[in-house]
Order: C-alpha cells, then structure tokens, then sequence
DNA sequence: CCTTGACATGAAACCCATTTCACATTTTAC
DNA sequence: GTAAAATGTGAAATGGGTTTCATGTCAAGG
C-alpha cells in the first residue's frame, strides 16, 4: 500500500500539500490539488486510519457498555446510540460484560489506551469509586443517575414513572398490586420501585414481588405463580412488556379477562404489546441512547432527564 | 500523559526493554522488569493503541454490516458476533446501513483504512461487484452463500429449510398455504422460498404471499388479510416467530384454533414462539454469527454452512 | 580451552499521518 | 504607493509505539 509520502513524490509536492488536499484544506492550488487527486487514484491510496488517530489523538470512536447483548432495553439504547453515532459520523463499539467486573475495568481501560472518545455505561458490575478515574482519560455517561460532577447522564426518572404507575392503578381501585423485577442485586431502579410501591399502598407484601423476569416465558412463570396465590393480585406492573405479554397470555389461559380481572401495566413500549394491547410506561430508551451519544460527540458532562410518558391501552 | 520513552527515560532502561515488559518477552532481567512496572504504575502509564495499530498494522476491531439495528434477526447475529469475538479478545464495530449503498461503502473503506481487519456483511446493499474488490485490504464475510473465492461464508441452507417446512405442512394435509416475507426486494432468500413453495405445492398463490412483515403488529395485519380470504389458508409459513405471535393472536381472537384451524410455522426462536408454542425453523443465527466472527479471526474464506433446525411445539 | 546457545540489552529504522513555522507571492485597502 | 491581509508551499517536528539487528555476557558441552 501506498503512503502519503509516495503520493507527494510521484506528484511532486510536498506530505503536507497532500495532506491538505485530503482534507479539504484551503490554499492548495487547483492544479496541485488535481495532480495530487490524480495520484491518488492511480495508485487506490486510502490513508491509515491509525496513523490520524495517532496525531489527532482522538478516535471518533464511542463505547457502549452493556451487561448482555441479547436484551431488549438495550438494544434499544443501542439504537439511539447508533442513530445518533451514524449521524454525526462517530462510531459504535458494543462491549457486553456479563457484569464482570474485571471485563467491565478492561473495557474502561479503552479510554486510558485512547481508543475510545467516550465510554456510555447502562449498567455496571462496578462501584462509582472504580469508575471515576477512568473519566480522566474520556468523558463517561451513565445511564443512572450520579451526582458525581464528572460522569454526564442521560437518565429517565424512574421513580417518578413508578409512582404513576402505582398511583393509575391505585385510581383504578387495585388494592393488591404485584410487581416483577429483573435483576436478583438490590439494584437502584429496585430500590425506587419499592419505595415507590410502599408510598402508593402503604405496606410491601414480599409475595407479590418476583424477580429474575426478562422474557415472555418468565411472565408466564411468574403470572401461574401469582394467579393462584390465596390473595390474588388484581394487578400486575411488570418490568417489560415480554414479561407483561407472558403474564396478559397465561391470565387469559386461566379465563382471567384483562382488564376486568387482572390489570397489567408493561414497560417500555415493545412491539408484543401493541398487539396484547399492554399499557406501558414508555421510558423512551432510544431516546436516552440519542441523548448519551449526544453528550459525549459535545464532550458535555450535564445532567440530561429523559421524559417518561404512559401509553395507555386496554389492559389497565 | 507519559509515553514509552519518559518510561524508558526514568526507568534507566531503552525503549526496546519497556516494550518487552509491556508485551511479556522473555529476556529481561527481574530487576528491569520489576523497576519498568514500578515506573509505569507511577506515572500511571497506559500504552497508545493507536499508535500499537499503526505498526503492527492490525486492530484486531471487526465490522458488522447491518440494515437495521433494531431487528430481532440481525440482534441474534451480533449477539453471536459478539461472543465470540469477546471470546478471541476482538472488537466489534456495528454499522447500520439501512439498505444505503454510498453507506455501505463507506463503511468497507474502513477496511481500506486499516480500521479494521474483517468485516461481516449480514445484508447488503451493493453488488458483488462493488464489494468484493475491498476483500483485498481485510477479509470479507457474508451470511448470504456466495460462491466468489474471496469471500468467506457463514451460511445457512434457507433452500432446505424453505422445502422441509413447506413439506411438514403438505404431510399434515395442507394444500393451502401461505408464506410472509420482510422485504419487499426480491432477494436471494425470497426467491428460494418461492421456488420451495412451487416444488412442494407446484402452483404459486399470489394472494397468498404477503411482503413487508417484521413485527408482531405485521403478523396481525398479515392474519387480518389472509384469513377474511375467500379460499382461505389452512396454514401460514411466517419469516419470524413475532410475525407468527401476531397471526397466531389475530386467529385466536376470531375463534380460529391452531393448529386445529391453522397451522402455523415460524423462523428464529425467538422467545415469543416458547409461550405460543409456535413451530420454528431455528436457522441458529446465533451460531451463524459466531461462525463468521470465527472465520474473519482465522483469516478463512472458507464457505461454512450452518446447520438449521425445525423446533416442533404445539402450531402445526 | 573453545565453541555454541541461551540470555539480556539498546540504537535506530519504521509505521503514517498532522501541524507548526517559516517564507514567498499576490491581492486588497487606504 | 505602500502597508496589511490573503494565498500558496514545504521542511521538519511530532504523535507513540514495534521490531530488526548488532553486540555482549555467561554457562553448558565436548
């Protein structure tokens, strides 16, 4: 492969007049400049990417930390990363964990090793303590909220989305309202979920609380566990709608009618429940991903609140 | 940030001897070694990855070239992808299209630019002839069979899959049957599903064949068409299992059981199809994606096909 | 005692671009 | 008519590593 010191020889200038011709610099005359795009098409030279990175000391590149690949909120956070990457000329580097923490600091160390610009964590294996160094070497952006002024968040005010969600089915009349979780660790967004439920009813029965749900089949296990506990919950605010739409099919197979006797509130606006016809709490994933990706292109480190907002359809 | 020579400099050693501790030679003395890792964890020293690129001349970074990135399909393949690139210590780049062809070819310059190494193309928007002559800068990988020497292969056998579904539904009686696609091009696989159909059925329906389905809400509007048909179907071959969920539903809310009064076929396993019971070819693409990770790393071009399978559950 | 191979180390070339600085030539502005 | 600004160009420094080659020491083998 040719080099830019080949393409100025054989077009008899200067490495430097090539390279202001490859980028677009002004004050290249126009025969120089035709010459040089001559050459370079003669010979099918492309630059080195990894040379411009060395220079410029910055990669355009962004990594996407996740705990799985095969997940449906993340994907969508993926989505809006990519949209926004794509769209602003940056790109997009996935790197699953599995919420090793080992993995997690290796994949941090990208930053210090300056392949990456920016690092946009989901969810993280490790404490906020291990992290924040790591911020030195490239803006961070979590999807949690911290308070920590270097990290940037693109976050979504769970809480407040579990508080209408609870209260919708309060006012609804629902006394006994169960609820489903994915993650066994006492997670932040757990943590709302309960203080949210025990400020809206008053008591926490730990009955009707399951976790380990992700998918369609863990909503049918979890509705033939709750469905025929002694003191049947009349409503289910469960933490996705593959888990809503498990539970809504399994309720139906026991002749529950939804909503009539069993209210079910989804999350995240999946397409099974458009057709189950699943009130959701949108929590807007692909517009948090936009947002993440948009802090780090601008190097910003604000605290950006994403907008919730309840679809509501037949099964409330 | 310290570079390699301020390691070497106030280690007392060359840079020859911190490079050999960086990359775990042999031949250097305990104390040497001991003293460079002292220094290095002092200034807190991490090496330029750019700058490793550039001379090793490699990046050991893979790109995926997808249409869409919010498709169950393509999210199987990246998840095997993935994998098995964690696996081997690659990296994965995903790079969305949508079907753009200056896009696409934008992205293989990448190969071009020694931004990467290989990269897997999983839908394309160009031609053969566009593509293939940027095999010489990193090996390409396709998930569509093609017979270019150049061009490695992680495929599946959709022909048979198409002709052992097809031949299910004829064993269990049905004569009439009808099939859903994704994309309203007639792609490869397209024309192996019509040319199935005709083998096993002999006459081609048009009625019968619906395009543009991708999501559940797809196979509701699919079941919505095809089941008011005055000759109606008696089974439906879909390109997925949420398309199948979504006929699978809309039949059920207008009494039709299945398979009694439908049988239906799906494609992926995807989690949906457990909870429905829905019949699936598994084209295990999954697999498929960790097979084309696997033949960029080994720098094969070899042509690997990828075993399907038929998951029967309770739909046909 | 001499040869060989293992061990240890560093100088310098190399990978490939960007950018600063210096200098020369034209234009433009007053 | 002249000072200032715009245009055009290249040498050389810079970014930060890896690797070849040359050289030297020491212990084992014959």
């Amino acid at each position: 492969m040719a080099n830019i010191h080949d393409i100025a020889k054989l077009a008899g200038v200067s490495v430097t007049t090539v390279s202001r011709v490859l980028n677009n610099h002004k004050y290249v005359s126009d025969d120089k400049r035709t010459k040089v795009l001559t050459i370079i098409n003669e010979l099918n030279y492309a630059p080195n990417q990894s040379a411009i990175d060395l220079t410029r000391g910055e990669t355009k590149m962004i990594g996407l930390i996740i705990p799985y690949n095969n997940n449906a909120c993340f994907d969508q956070l993926l989505n809006g990363v990519l949209n926004k990457a794509v769209e602003m000329d940056y790109t997009v580097i996935v790197l699953p964990t599995q919420y090793n923490k080992e993995k997690e600091i290796e994949y941090l160390s990208k930053l210090k090793n300056k392949q990456l610009d920016g690092m946009i964590i989901t969810s993280r294996a490790n404490d906020w303590d291990a992290i924040i160094p790591y911020s030195d070497y490239g803006l961070i952006v979590s999807y949690d909220y911290t308070s920590h002024p270097a990290i940037g968040c693109s976050y979504i005010d769970r809480y407040s989305s579990y508080l209408d969600a609870f209260q919708l089915l309060k006012d609804k009349g629902h006394t006994h309202v169960a609820f489903t979780t994915a993650r066994e660790t006492e997670s932040m967004s757990t943590q709302h979920l309960i203080t949210a439920y025990k400020e809206v009813f008053g008591t926490f029965i730990p009955e009707y609380y399951l976790t380990g749900c992700s998918c369609l089949d863990d909503g049918i296990a979890a509705a033939k566990n709750l469905l025929h506990l002694p003191n049947r919950p009349t409503a289910i605010f469960a933490n996705g709608d593959e888990v809503a739409g498990g539970i809504h099919l399994y309720a139906k197979s026991i002749n529950l009618e939804t909503p009539r006797d069993l209210a079910i509130i989804g999350q995240e606006n999946q397409p099974i429940g458009v057709g189950l016809g699943i009130t959701t709490v949108d929590h807007q994933l692909t517009k948090v991903g936009e947002q993440a990706c948009e802090l780090i292109i601008h190097k910003s480190n604000q605290k950006v609140k994403v907008p919730y907002q309840i679809i509501q359809r037949t099964s409330v």
